[in-house]
DNA sequence: GCCAACGTTGGC
DNA sequence: GCCAACGTTGGC
């Protein structure tokens, strides 16, 4: 089992908007080292969902339920797309400054390589974002 | 709205 | 294959 976290802009697809689709597939990362984190998912794995821009802050819990295939929004073999679920929303969202504040949280990816939209996410990491979250 | 970080592109 | 120019992302 694999951690990741994804970052959306709320404006462009919110947790409140994934939440109401029950399901989606993650695309638009035009990114190579996303990418490759996208084709590393494995059914079952949770993702963190962050806001980035407006928010700031990790606000739920997702899962990939389908691992990844060709984006269907383009015709470019090069960029793949990974369905996702979501599994639970965070009592307390975890903002990014709680994160940056966090001993065992600002090493990692989100604050070290700002504009990667999807990382991996270490287990102790993970859970630490969670605890954080409840 | 600005700017830093950083990935990508293209000229050489 | 290097590196400057450029574009994009995202925090502030």
């Amino acid at each position: 089992m694999n951690y990741w976290l994804v970052k959306s802009e709320p404006f462009k697809y919110s947790w409140e908007k994934f939440n109401q689709d029950k399901r989606t597939f993650w695309d638009g990362v035009r990114n190579y080292q996303a990418r490759n984190n996208l084709r590393e998912m494995k059914e079952g794995d949770l993702v963190l969902f962050y806001h980035s821009n407006e928010g700031k802050e990790v606000v739920g819990i997702a899962k990939v339920v389908k691992e990844a295939y060709q984006d269907p929004t383009t015709d470019d073999t090069n960029w793949v797309v990974v369905d996702l679920s979501p599994v639970e929303t965070l009592k307390k969202p975890v903002t990014l400054e709680t994160i940056k504040a966090d001993e065992r949280l600002k090493d990692i990816s989100l604050v070290r390589q700002g504009r990667l939209s999807v990382m991996g996410l270490k287990a102790a990491e993970f859970d630490r974002i969670i605890e954080l979250g409840s």
